[in-house]
DNA sequence: CCGTTCACCTAATGCGGTTTAGCAACCAAG
DNA sequence: CTTGGTTGCTAAACCGCATTAGGTGAACGG
């Protein structure tokens, strides 16, 4: 025995208890009557054993109640079975938006089919994000990454890369619509032109899930065009983020293609808080010449806004038309009800988890599509007045 | 083999950048003239290494950027260096509740200090939530876990216990005010043998992190109470959970205490889903005698409930006051804003974890009280009709 | 002056798996 | 009856670290 002091820490001290020590392979192997390497083979469907004895093996594993030590397992196999996920908001804006456990909800349902395991963490900043990388690169922690936010001069792609982790970017770094065929993803080597030096040899498989954001944003404004609004603001989240980028983008195209004059059709950065939400809304509905319509980048703002709508006495909708982008139970419980975009977020994250796992197992990096998302009409919007 | 390709998974392919292999102690130990145990006493902190040495080992290691391999730690070292949280909750009411969140936030900064990791799973139910501690306990993945949501009849600590995994309950199961010493700690039932000799050897150690319930229950209701207030509904949670329970028996304590008829004062159970709080409240105030204040157990279904109301025409707070247990961004777009029952829910998450912490490190177990909530006294409570 | 202690370091072992090399038995072919 | 190739298994090395048992030289005490 190589522990000194008589009881290591979670080793059983209680003579009376069931010994409730772990069983190893090398306990199947003794009643199995085999070697550990028999065990091994059996276990993980390599050849090498035969029909028989696989499955007494199989069945002593079954009895004994067997899991691989997953420190084992990643110390000569090189994979831990565990991925990142890392969230960088101010805490501020934390815990308000439906959308990230939704989305955490849906990556465990594809990870947990794999018993693969999530290792989360929660940051103030992009900096503590990318330390957050080295130092699960460093520690072995993880065989991938699941990234968030993208953002249009987004360090992390270039970073995992140099990391050699696995990465699937959830949303699009990219600001067109997405049509470039992996452009990011280091498709195949030999064919990379010398123009860009480092991005694209990337020793790490990238993929991207992107949403089809111009599309949702021409869907929102052409509803409302087609309610005879003709002011509209679009009242967005962080600046640097990709996807507000494609969607303030969207918006001034949209306004272009409909005629609409740039002065009363466009966009507002926040930074996701109810109260930038709600203090953009205030400073809207004060100018000589209000939106008649507001469109919020997510459901927090939209409530908020909505509420100081009330309080100035603004009728919804009928004075002011409000939409959110990405619903949840709060776009149910104001009164009246937001209409909003609905995206199917859970399968949003399932789909990440899904390519992620794909690129661990040596899978082609992959431009994904995401569901276009719909938008649920409900009372907040109407005709113009 | 895993890998098709000959190349291992993160073994230096491109012959241009510098060779990506994280350096081990071995390394160390030959770019310091030393042997590799020499490196493992330096930069653990053990003596049988000059200072000089000791100086010199850790300047190289620092040089390397040399971080320990988790898995290796965790192989022998017999500590994953990785903690548990899991979340069983129907996804329905997932993602509306900033709590979490917050929770979550709050356990990361205690956690990040020791390098350790926070593993999260979020599943549906109780048994599938047994089932991943179980998985974590054989696959070795934690040392210890966070449990919320504790129940009045919970399985979770025995079973925990006899996983011998260190546990801290976030909440309380026991329903009484609390000064029981650690009750429920280290009963295993089934397994007790009937000689027994040291009831205080528990198999695992479970610390407790309890909030004053009915104290902050009381505080809610004599402030109604105060304001004239004689109905008084508590729109509670789900009712198998143990803090549902403390607060409907602080309530009904309460109500006897100020001699206040328990059909006026009451509570009712529901999901925590905005559904749920919005459906008790229209029912409630179609009664005959609706109550002139609710408080709700959470702040979604609050402000749902003020959504009832303001559709049907029931002013806020002229007619009807409203508690929300729990304070976030929800109950200050509302309009009026919520008078809501504040927690420093992240702090509560930083005890909690610091307790794991310390839990882990051998220290006693515990029953930790957490600061006491108040009462932010907003526009959405008033005198009685 | 020699045995002992002590400080400082090295060698070796094990954690629980995976993986490669090797070995015995069996079968078909020569 | 030997040869060569499978088949089915075992032995052994290895992953990166912690730990324990040795082993060396210097200081020390008698």
């Amino acid at each position: 025995m190589t522990t000194g002091p008589p009881a290591s820490d979670d080793a059983p001290r209680t003579p009376t208890a069931p010994p409730r020590r772990r069983p190893t392979m090398k306990d199947i192997a003794a009643r199995a009557g085999v070697s550990p390497s028999a065990v091994s083979f059996a276990l993980n469907d390599r050849d090498g054993v035969s029909p028989g004895t696989r499955a007494r093996i199989r069945e002593v594993a079954e009895e004994l109640g067997w899991q691989p030590n997953s420190a084992a397992r990643a110390l000569s196999g090189e994979r831990s079975d565990c991925v990142g996920l890392v969230l960088a908001r101010p805490a501020r804006t934390l815990g308000v938006e439906s959308f990230f456990l939704q989305l955490v909800s849906g990556i465990q349902e594809a990870l947990a089919a794999r018993r693969v395991a999530l290792l989360f963490q929660v940051v103030e900043d992009l900096d503590a994000e990318c330390a957050t990388y080295r130092r699960w690169w460093a520690e072995r922690r993880v065989d991938g990454v699941l990234v968030v936010d993208p953002r249009t001069e987004d360090p992390r792609p270039a970073l995992l890369a140099s990391l050699a982790l696995p990465t699937v970017v959830i949303g699009d770094t990219q600001l067109g619509p997405g049509t470039v065929a992996a452009p990011g993803a280091g498709a195949t080597p030999g064919t990379t032109p010398p123009q860009q030096p480092t991005p694209t040899l990337s020793p790490a498989p990238l993929s991207t899930i992107w949403a089809d954001d111009a599309a949702a944003m021409r869907s929102i404004i052409d509803h409302l065009h087609a309610l005879g609004h003709r002011r509209i603001v679009h009242i967005a989240g962080l600046p640097g983020l990709a996807h507000t980028e494609r969607r303030v983008a969207a918006l001034r195209a949209e306004a272009a293609r409909l005629g609409l004059d740039a002065r009363d059709v466009r966009s507002v950065c926040t930074d996701y808080s109810d109260e930038q939400g709600a203090e953009a809304t205030r400073r809207l509905l004060a100018t000589p010449h209000p939106p008649t319509a507001i469109v919020y980048d997510n459901d927090v703002m939209a409530v908020a806004g909505a509420a100081v709508a009330a309080g100035r006495g603004v009728p919804v909708p009928g004075a002011l038309s409000i939409v959110a982008w990405d619903d949840s139970p709060l776009c149910r419980v104001t009164h009246p009800r937001l209409t909003s975009l609905v995206r199917d977020t859970a399968g949003f994250g399932r789909l990440a988890a899904q390519e992620l796992l794909s690129l661990l197992d040596g899978a082609p990096t992959r431009r994904l599509q995401a569901e276009l998302p719909h938008l649920e009409h409900r009372e907040s919007t109407t005709r113009a007045p």
